[in-house]
DNA sequence: CGTGCTTTTGAAAATCATCAAGTATAGTGG
DNA sequence: CCACTATACTTGATGATTTTCAAAAGCACG
């Protein structure tokens, strides 16, 4: 728990001040929600941090002192139970926002799985930029109501989907651009994600493979064969 | 679909204009977030509608022209799949709040456990309302995160917990006051809400008895005898 | 070119689902 | 008020998907 402030100062040393005005991320971001003349204050309250893959960054049930905004890199959230299961909630990638929770602690647990740039955000200093900028605050709330909208359709896959299903669903929705899926998770990260075991997975994609619907040139790359077809099965129709 | 606006004409005749100031909800709702003196703004645009047990009142996919507040009674709020699976994402109780999804259409549907009397809000007209309250839109950032929070929990239980597990957690999370548990939703609800059939909600339902952690005084009312107990079996503790 | 980790594949086991009655409960009309 | 019917719930037997246990095959890195 204690481990998280102490990590994070840790990679101080090696975080550049990143000026807003130049940050990659920033359109895909809720920061794209500020305009220019103002970025300056905004570039005063972000710390930019490295995380190397592996880190995990945020602690379930550390106190919540900071929010972040992925500039780099991918990170997996989760939750954990006693005895090590755990379960994935989501993967936060480039623009992505961490740190939403009201309540004093973190509800969620974070570790990077690729090397990261994170832009870090004091929540106490971060509530005085809301207040003066209702536009960054209409922002988050978008964020928040789509997120939700994306945990409910976890909801469903989880409790109801097939494993056939939920491997079908995850490709498509990780599918950006072209028919190449890039899996910078292992197949244990897919398989807390999707509720399987890894071994589920694997026999899955498998058969994925041997029904012509993808093909899997390398374990970190998928290949999506037939879109319409894995449309359908993660619809749910026979 | 479109069945929506013409279901939620039919009930108009019978609502009466409720005065925000007389609402038994409000101290519960995110209209605690606006003070008296306007709340007769909050009055004009407010629609009090009684909705009858049964009813489907918001339909997935529908364009999404409202927001609600509930008053009185419960809903549940569900995704289908064409084949006819359910999963119930949540329960809305006294105080919530529904139809946060930014996007134009409604990503759920929400029907009527009980007899309910919900507060019907115009998206168009709330949106003057969020901009002259900024109040309000920090109430519902405060709302969606803690349905975040929530949500994330829900995954973990879906993804990861076994049948005993989840319903376990689910009568804890539902002990408001006392020892008793009511449950106004049938098994069917509560089954496609765990992710679980009914015969293994009943199934387990009585297993838990046998273990002496609960009585099952009548179907819709559990009595919990061992908090303790069952908060260790929701946690996954062995 | 080992060494260690991830992934894949196989066989057995378990939890939960499905199919099938039987029992309680609530609502209805006589 | 009571029988009747429909619906919800419980319980039992069987079955299937997924997990668990086990081991081999790939792959990355020093």
């Amino acid at each position: 728990m204690a481990a998280f402030s102490v990590r994070a100062r840790a990679v101080d040393a090696a975080a550049a001040i990143e000026p807003c005005g130049h940050c990659g991320a920033r359109t895909r971001s809720v920061c794209n929600a500020i305009e220019a003349p103002d970025l300056a204050r905004l570039a005063a309250l972000a710390h930019g941090l490295t995380i190397p893959a592996g880190r995990q960054f945020i602690e379930e049930g550390d106190a919540a002192e900071h929010f972040f905004n992925v500039t780099a890199g991918t990170a997996k959230l989760f939750k954990m139970l006693p005895d090590g299961r755990r379960q994935i909630t989501g993967f936060a990638g480039v623009g992505d926002f961490l740190g939403l929770a009201v309540s004093a602690t973190y509800a969620f647990g974070a570790e990077a799985i690729e090397p990261m740039r994170i832009c870090r955000f004091s929540r106490s200093r971060l509530k005085t930029l809301l207040a003066d900028f209702p536009a960054l605050e209409r922002r988050l709330l978008e964020v928040a109501a789509n997120e939700l909208v994306m945990a409910q359709e976890q909801m469903l896959l989880l409790g109801r989907k097939t494993a056939r299903e939920r491997l079908a669903s995850f490709l498509i929705a990780r599918q950006s651009h072209g028919d190449a899926v890039r899996l910078p998770m292992t197949r244990s990260d897919i398989a807390d994600y999707l509720g399987l075991t890894i071994e589920t997975v694997s026999r899955t994609l498998t058969w994925l493979r041997g029904q012509r619907l993808i093909e899997i040139p390398a374990a970190a790359e998928i290949v999506i064969r037939d879109r319409p077809a894995l449309e359908r099965l993660a619809a749910g129709l026979r």
